[in-house]
DNA sequence: ATGGTGGCTTTGCCA
């Protein structure tokens, strides 16, 4: 099984990079970010004919949205809100196999990373304290679970182009990687991409649109996530980030994610 | 320290 996360930066501008993804990735399930589109917007029809028969979408209009498209059956639709706002930042299916599938996209939290001065900035913490919390209730205990998506914070060092330069930018600060570690003990999650990608070595899946060459700069962060429990690490067989797909005619800022299963 | 681009609820706001 191959699963990939994406955010598209709208759906509606990515349907053609969406289907060049398809045809020549072969995905069972595309979990995209930045939908910006409410039903009445989204192309079902087109990712259909894609191939993506089932979809479970948690859209709104303009901003944020998240969608699970998958050639296998969905179970159970579902998804969370947080921070007490229907902002369409998490959505959750049961994929065959009895696996538990979350689809997040956490809030991006401004420029100053200084709760008390940027609501924007305690937004994400509380959305980061409220997943922990969440999923260390222990209902979830033992599950085959994925967690994945744009998760707005890169940890390591070798996630950044520069991890002194950015120690001070949100989504490399030393708070936000505090409460990433925190939610990843909540229900013992294993970076799947780190589990291939050796942690040394360096990996983005996000380049800025205000770069003159994004490819030569190389100024990335690694943004994007795909993380599993302890019931499942053993089965990731493989992991990348589609860098080539950054450089695709109207790109999306961010990169695809691929994971695959046995 | 600044400004750069892209997408949308478009001439401001968000990333």
């Amino acid at each position: 099984m191959r699963i990939i996360s994406w955010n598209v930066n709208s759906v509606r501008l990515r349907v053609d990079n969406l289907a060049r993804l398809a045809s020549e990735w072969q995905p069972d399930v595309v979990c995209i970010q930045e939908v910006k589109a409410e039903a009445k917007d989204f192309p079902f029809e087109a990712l259909k004919a894609i191939g993506f028969e089932h979809i479970h979408l948690r859209g709104m209009k303009g901003y944020n949205g998240v969608a699970v498209l998958s050639r296998l059956p969905l179970q159970k639709p579902g998804g969370e809100n947080w921070c007490g706002k229907e902002d369409s930042r998490h959505a959750m299916v049961r994929l065959p196999g009895g696996i538990e599938l979350h689809n997040f996209y956490i809030p991006a939290g401004g420029d100053i990373p200084d709760p008390d001065a940027n609501d924007k900035f305690a937004h994400k913490l509380g959305f980061l304290d409220e997943a922990t919390t969440w999923f260390a209730e222990g209902r979830r205990n033992g599950r085959k679970m994925i967690l994945l998506g744009d998760l707005n914070i890169a940890p390591l060092e070798t996630d950044v182009w520069s991890h002194k330069e950015l120690l001070n930018v949100v989504s490399h600060t030393a708070i936000e990687v505090e409460k990433l570690k925190q939610l990843q003990a909540s229900a013992k999650w294993v970076d799947a991409v780190r589990k291939i990608v050796p942690p040394a070595e360096r990996l983005y899946s996000w380049w800025s649109y205000r770069a003159a060459d994004w490819s030569a700069s190389d100024r990335g962060r690694r943004l994007d996530h795909v993380w599993v429990t302890p019931a499942l690490a053993g089965a990731v067989t493989g992991a990348r980030v589609l860098k080539e797909a950054r450089g695709w005619k109207m790109p999306s800022d961010h990169a695809p994610v691929i994971v695959d299963f046995s």
